[in-house]
DNA sequence: TATATTTAAAATGTCGACATTTTTGTATTA
DNA sequence: TAATACAAAAATGTCGACATTTTAAATATA
C-alpha cells in the first residue's frame, strides 16, 4: 500500500535501482527502453524518469541518441568506493562518539547483541546475517547528527552493494567467509562505548577495506 | 556546440539547476508543469526526467499527484551542510598531502597567486573572484585522488551555493566581505606545502564554517 | 458567520504516435 | 576479398492528448 502510493516512475526507480544493484544487469548492459518497457510494463515517460535519476545516482550513463548503459565497474572504481566508505564510515562514527548519548550507546549494545546470537547459529541466511550487520554499523554511527554526512554513506554502500553481489555471484557465499571478522565487531564495540576515537577510526578503515582484496580477485577474471 | 549535442532534457536540467542555486526558484516554490514548459519552450517528457535528476540531487522534492517544489532550507541543513563541506573538504586535502607531487604543489602555487593578484584590486568583480577562489580550494584538493569523494565534494558545494546565493542577494555583496579571510588563504599554502595535517585540518574546516554565522543572520529573518 | 457540499477549473502523470538519429544488413565498387 | 555506399530496420527523444487527481470556487446548510 506504500507502494501503489508511488506514481509509476518511483516504482520503476525500486525496481531498476534493486535489478542494478542485484546484478541483474550486467555493467554496461545496454537497456534498451522498448525492452525495460516490456519487462515492466510501462509507457515511455516514467521509464525514462526513472533513468533519469538512475543517471544523477551513477548507476546508469547515457549519450545522447544513443540510449542508455548500466554504469561500468572496474577495480579502481572498487577501491576507489570502499576507499570513499572506510573514510565517510570513520567520520561518522567520530561524530557520533563526540555527540553520542546514553541511547545511542544502548542502540549499539543490542544491535550488537543480535548480530553475536546470529552469528553463532549453525545455518545461517545470508540475508539475515547481512541485515544484522548493517543494522550494527548504523547503530554505530547513529549517533552522528548529519543527515547529509548518513545520506552520503548511504549511497556509498548502495554503489559497494554492486561490487559485493558480483562477487556473491560468483562464489558460493559461505557464511563462513562472512563471519570471518566478527571479532572485530565486538572491538568496534568496545571503543565506541570508551569513546576511543583514535583506535576506533584504524579499526573501522581496516574493517570496511578488507573486502576488496577478496573481490578484487574475483573481479579480475572478468 | 558542447550544448546543441545535449538533448533537451539535459539543457533543461542546466538551466533548472542554475535557476535553482542561483535562487531565482525560492525555496519551497512550487515548479508548476505548464509554467516551466513555457519558461524554457519544452515539452513534458524532457522537462520531467530534468526534474527527476534534480529530485535525485535534493534540489527538488516531489509528491505524487500534487507536483514539483523546490526543496526547503532551513538553518539546521545550513549548519549541517557547511558542517559536511568541512569535514569532506578536510578529508581530500588530507588524502591529498599524502599522494600530492610537485605538480599538485606547483598548482597550489599557482592558484593562490591568481587569487593574490586579484584581490589586491581595487575594482573586484565578485563573480572572478568567486572563480579564483573556488580554483585555490580545487588545487588544494587537487592531489587527492578520489573521483568518489571529489564528486562529493562538489555536490555539497553546489548545495552550499544556494545558501550563499541567498545571502549575496539580501547584503549588497561588498567585495570586502569576501575577502575578509584572505590571511588564511596564504597559511593554508604554506601549510599544505609543509604537509602539516593536523593544522590544515583545523583552519580549512574553520576557514570552511566562518560564513555559516552571517548566513545565518540573514537566513533566520526570513 | 462558519462549516459542509457540490461543481468547475487546473494540474499531474501516463500513454502512444512520430520525427530524427543510429544501427544493421545488403549491395556496390575497387 | 575488403572497403565503401546505400537502404532498411530499429531505437531514441520529444510532443501533445487524455484520463485521473487535486485544488479552488460557488453554493448550500446549520
Amino acid at each position: 500500500m506504500d507502494s501503489s502510493k508511488k506514481n509509476t516512475a518511483a516504482q520503476i526507480l525500486d525496481s531498476l535501482t534493486n535489478d542494478i544493484i542485484s546484478g541483474e544487469f550486467s555493467p554496461q548492459q545496454k537497456l534498451h527502453i522498448k525492452t525495460l518497457k516490456d519487462k515492466y510494463n510501462v509507457g515511455t515517460s516514467p521509464l525514462r524518469e526513472a533513468l533519469s535519476q538512475l543517471i544523477a545516482k551513477d548507476l546508469v550513463v547515457s549519450e545522447n541518441q544513443r540510449g542508455f548503459y548500466v554504469s561500468e565497474i572496474s577495480i579502481d572504481d572498487l577501491k576507489d568506493i570502499y576507499q570513499a566508505r572506510a573514510k565517510i564510515e570513520s567520520l561518522c562514527i567520530d561524530m557520533a562518539i563526540e555527540h553520542g548519548d546514553d541511547y545511542w550507546e544502548a542502540s549499539i549494545i543490542a544491535a550488537s547483541h543480535r548480530l553475536n546470537k546470529y552469528s553463532k547459529l549453525k545455518n545461517i541466511d545470508v540475508l539475515e546475517w547481512q541485515n544484522r550487520h548493517s543494522l550494527f554499523h548504523d547503530a554505530l554511527v547513529s549517533g552522528c547528527k548529519s543527515p547529509r554526512l548518513l545520506q552520503i554513506r548511504d549511497s556509498l554502500f548502495e554503489k559497494s552493494k554492486r561490487y559485493r553481489n558480483l562477487w556473491l555471484k560468483e562464489n558460493v557465499s559461505s557464511a563462513e567467509t562472512l563471519k570471518i571478522n566478527q571479532n572485530e565487531h565486538a572491538a568496534l564495540m568496545i571503543l565506541a562505548l570508551d569513546r576511543d576515537k583514535k583506535s576506533i577510526t584504524k579499526l573501522i578503515e581496516n574493517h570496511i577495506m578488507t573486502p576488496v582484496e577478496i573481490i578484487k580477485k574475483s573481479l579480475s577474471h572478468l
